[in-house]
Formats: C-alpha cells, structure tokens, sequence
DNA sequence: AAGAATTACGACAGCGCTGTCTTTAGTTTA
DNA sequence: TAAACTAAAGACAGCGCTGTCGTAATTCTT
C-alpha cells in the first residue's frame, strides 16, 4: 500500500488540496456530496495526512503532555495509578488526533518549573495536563500560565484555583469513611497523614476531622501521625501507636501503601484485623484486593477523571465551547468496603 | 525567549543555515572552530530545531513506539514493569533527540497486527520496541517485520530468533532458584505455571525441570500447575496443593502475583510461612517487599534492559555499527532472597 | 609550486501540508 | 432579470528545515 498524498486524493476526487484539506479538518464551507466524494476517496486510498506537514504549516503541534509525579522514583506499588491516567490521556487524544507526550516528573525537583517550560518551548505542545501532586505546585501553575500554552488540572479539593480543573471530594469521602468507622463502633480513631505538600492528602485529613466532628467524637493528638506515604512509615507508626497503653481501635490513612504497612505491623504483633483493630486506606490500589486481610479503602475512577479533563483541554486547545458541564468537573470518590474493617471491640 | 530560527543562528554565526544543520545533525565536514562557533551561537539564542520541520525535510518521523501489553486490562499490581519500560526508553529516546509513542496494546486482542500496522502507517515511526508478551506474538514479528520498519524486541529465552533483541536468563534463573529451594532441603517442591503464549513463562518451567534434574529431584504430576498469572489462580491452586494429604513443602511460582494468591491461601489455612511452607516468586515487584512475609523472588533490571534494547534499535535506525557487544544482550535477572522460604520441615 | 585530491561550505529546491486571498458558483433581493 | 450578496472552491505562498549538488578553500602529491 503506497503512502498517498493530499494531491492523490485532490486529483482522484476532482478537487482542489485545499478542498481535501478542508474536509480532513472539518472544515466549513464544503458542499455536503463534495466532502462525501472526498471521503470516499480518502478511504479508497487510504490517505492519511502527513502529521509533520500539518504540524509545519499551522505552526501547532498537536501534542498533548501529560505531566505526572513518577512513582517509580520511590519504587511502590501505586504505578497503577499512572498507567490509568495514561490510558485515559491517550483515549481523548486519539480521538481528537492529537499525540501525547508523557513526561513523569519529581514534584520535589528543584529545576522543575525549568525542566517544564522548555518542554513546553522545545517541544512546543498545544497543551498540558497535570496530575497531583504536580497540580498543587503554584509556583510550576504559575511558570506554565506565563507561557500562555492552554493547560489543565487534576486537583483535589476546592474549586477556587482556575476553571480549567477537574475536582475530587477527598474531603467529603474521607469524612464519610470516619463515619463509617464511628458507625461501627470506634471511637479511638487514629490517623495517618501524607506528605503535607500533596494537597489531596492534606484534604483527607480534614475530611477526617470533620468526620470526627460529625460523628460527635475527638481527636486525641498523639492518634495523629505525618507520614511520608510510604509503607514504612505505616508499618512504623502503627508501631507507635499498637504499643500505647491505649491503643485505637481504628487506624484510617491517607493512602494504601501506608495501609498497607500498619497491616504488616499488626500483623508482626499478632494482632487480628479487623477483629481487634480495623484498618483503612485511601486510593484502592490493585492490592489492596489481594492483602491479608484485603482492604477498606477508597475508589478514585481515575481514568474518567482524566478523560474529562483533557477534554476540557482540548476545547480549550481547539479554542470552542465547553460542552462540559460544571456539575461533571466534581469526580466522585466512592468507600470499598472490604475486610479489614469491622465492628469496635468490646 | 523568542523563538529563533536557523536563519538566525547562521546569520549571527556568519555561516549558511546549511553549515547550521551540520552542527546540529553532527554530520561531518565542519571545522572544529566553526562548530564551536555555531555552537555558541546555538547556546546564545537558546535555538531548538523545529521538530515538524525536520521531520518534514527529512522523511523521518523522529519517532520510536514503544509497545506493550497493558497491565491495567487485567487490573493487577505489575505495572511498576511498564513504568520501567516507559523510563528506560524516555531516557535514550531523549539523549538520541527522538520522540515516544507509547502504545500499550492487547496481545489477546485479535485486531492487533492490523492495529499495528496501521500504527506504523500513520504515525510512520522510525523503530518500534516490543516487550513481552508481545516479542512472542510470531503473527506480529511478522507483520512489522514486512513493513520494513526497524524494531527491537525484549525476548526471553533463546537466542534464535532475531539480532535485534535483548535476552533474559528466565530459563537458568529458574532453575537456580529450584535449586536453592532444594539446598534449603525442600524435596516436595510444587509449580505454578504461568500463561503459556507469554515464552519466558514458559521458560522458566524449563528451568524449573532442569533445578530438579539438577538436584537429583523428579517431579510429581500434580505438583505441577497451569495457572494464568493471576493473583486469583495462585489462591485456587495453593488450597489444592496444601489439601493434598501428602502436600509440597515448597511452590514456585511463575510470577509474583501468583505468589501472593499463595501466600494468602496460606495465611488462610493457617499454614505458617516459611517454617511449613516455602514460597517462591518471579518479578521483584515492589509489593514483594511488602507481603507477610515478604517474598522471596527473582528480579530482572527492566530498565536497563529496555535501554539496550533501544540502543540496538537507534542504530539500527540510524544505520550505523552498533556498539553493543553480543555480551550485553544477556540481561541476567537475580535471586531475592526474602522471608517466604526457608528450611525444609524435618 | 602547480596540479590533483580532498575537505569545507553554500545555494537552492522541495518535503506535504495549511492560511490567505481570489475567483467562481449559487442564492437572494428588488 | 440584473444587481447584490453569500457560499463553495481554487491558486499559491510559505511553514523551517534537510538533501543534493555545485563551488571555494585546504591539503596532499610529486
């Protein structure tokens, strides 16, 4: 199958190439038999437009980075989490002919904001797309919209920073799984926070105050630990928490990995989960389906959240009317009820 | 920073944009002070080549696709792997100046060859690299093979097949890590097979055999399991294995996951691991670390090994001597030993 | 030191599209 | 039915590079 060009189609339709190039674009201003005729041959010799030709004489580049913290810097199991906010990247893309350059980041790398903007200059993208934690960096929101390239966030949270953003209810969702503790029966919670630099983490721990409140119960401070997301940090902290005098009966954490860690803990002690203690996580990795016990967590619909989201990019890249509706800007987390959770002892 | 062209830099250089070009692409037959000249200037202007451009002028597309199957179709906890891949070839496709396409796929999917070819067609990549399963997938070696693309593959086991590939020692591997298990005394020693169009799964039952033989060891007939890689089948065909009345003291398992399916029937039934049961794995992935106990297991360096992949492939796209010995192209996994296995129940 | 061989560099066309502008066909209005 | 308009289609330049080929500068011969 030899390539065809733009003028293969012109002659063979009986057309102009720009009439071609009119009906490759979508364009206006082509009678409807003639854009059928064209398609026809389109299909026939199975044409398909040369993208550096493209990108060359309309000065874009029809690029699309996504921009994401990469776990595999830290080696833990949450890369799951990345794979799925690819898939729905290149969904998206694929389906508006644009390409997507996936680009992991460190947000803890100090030559960020530089590293970012000359991916934007040298590979001149259309557009960007940033998955927390990097969405919660002012400084690199700061660096991109001075360029003045069209971009969009995954973030957690509320709805002040920019209308370009595609929101979760960890707040809300945290607060529900304290509930859900209390209506069990707990009343000793413990809590295991996150980097305080990931926003969405920080909004867990609120949500599990007002939980807390809600349910009429409080928070004893030593119940409170800052971890760094790790699954050390779980195991160590449920540690220090399993040999107080008065342990909790309940250990809530900001992510699974961290879950993951005080269930090995417990685990090591000898203590019986949930039958003694109950555990939950944040985020419902794969394993938290295959652990002993497996466990309580929260669902995050990843991929649609970022579907949406680059869909509100490329309208703003194409520069036309959001189709999106605000209502659908807020991604809903949901409680996974599993088995490391149950009743309060008595 | 406007954005500034080769115009400019010959201009500012005093040299034609031609001489330019040269400096840029590093063709030969430019006096080393007028490259240092150019070079400055390049510095001094921040000048990036236009990638459209020369894409266009040169009839290449700058373009490698990396293609993969895509774990999160099956939703398990292996995709740290494919972040690997991802990483490995970011890395040489930046130092050569060339674009990633990422392109995860399904190796069961039928419409896969066409899928490909037409990926080859219209994006008109210059190199594709292939990672297991798909590097076994002979239909679609075949395929690519007949577009004359350049492509590389990460292939288990032999050596046969093409020059343009990297090997892993599954089969010798496996066979160490059998033999380890018999060291520790294990007689009884059961295995659970892997899907068998993935080879290098294959492989390892391969070695698996050859660590009995070795070992003076013969296997029994239902020992020896057909499993499908799923953390799900290792659960299923450990309650058998351990219900037997004359049960194994030792399972290898063809991957971690199922590994862990195992680990948990274990912990289930009661049976404490490693004191009455050894359990072995095959990945090193990151939850290997995190099981109670934490699994003993084989790692492979996927990372390196996609970078030398991609390096055969970029000089087979760039038409020039590979530098790779024969040598490097044996990538050799490790033995983990972690806490799963130990000595043999007396 | 003059010619031959070689290396260094430049002029210029053209890669395959899209944007702009112009022309033609078609439709409406008076 | 002609004038006035609008919709549809075409002509053509040019996007920013690289490839080819021609010419100038340099080095190597003897």
């Amino acid at each position: 199958m030899p390539k065809s060009l733009i003028y293969d189609v012109a002659q063979r339709a009986g057309v102009s190439i720009k009439t071609v190039s009119r009906v490759v674009n979508n364009e206006p201003n082509v009678r409807e038999n003639t854009r059928e005729k064209v398609l026809a041959v389109i299909k026939e010799l199975n044409y398909r437009p040369n993208a550096s030709a493209r990108k060359l004489a309309s000065q874009k580049s029809y690029l699309i980075a996504l921009l994401y913290d990469d776990p595999s810097l830290y080696d833990n199991p949450s890369s799951n989490y990345v794979l799925n906010l690819q898939q729905g990247a290149l969904r998206i893309c694929k389906s508006e002919t644009y390409d997507l350059l996936i680009h992991p980041c460190d947000y803890r790398d100090k030559n960020l904001n530089q590293e970012v903007s000359s991916l934007i200059h040298n590979s001149r993208v259309d557009g960007l797309l940033l998955a927390p934690p990097l969405s919660d960096q002012k400084s690199l929101i700061e660096t991109i919209a001075a360029t003045d390239t069209p971009f969009a966030l995954i973030s957690p949270g509320n709805k002040t920073l920019t209308p370009l953003s595609v929101f979760t209810n960890d707040r809300e969702v945290s607060a529900e799984m304290t509930e859900y503790l209390a209506f069990l029966g707990h009343k000793k919670i413990a809590f295991i926070k996150g980097d305080p630099e990931h926003k969405a983490l920080q909004e867990r721990y609120s949500g599990f105050k007002d939980g807390m409140r809600n349910s009429g119960l409080k928070i004893e401070k030593n119940f409170v630990k800052n971890g760094d997301n790790s699954f050390g940090c779980g195991e160590l902290f449920a540690k220090q928490l399993l040999s107080l005098k008065n342990p909790p009966t309940a250990i809530f954490c900001c992510n699974d990995d961290m879950a993951n860690g005080v269930l090995r803990t417990a685990y090591k002690m000898g203590i019986k989960v949930p039958d003694s203690l109950s555990v939950a996580g944040f985020d419902d990795i794969p394993l938290a389906e295959q652990t002993n016990p497996s466990l309580t967590t929260i669902r995050q619909p990843v991929r649609s959240m970022t579907e949406h989201a680059l869909e509100i990019l490329m309208d703003k890249v194409k520069n036309r009317e959001s189709k999106i509706s605000p209502d659908d800007l807020l991604i809903k987390a949901k409680l996974v009820i599993r088995e490391s959770t149950g009743k309060a002892p008595s």
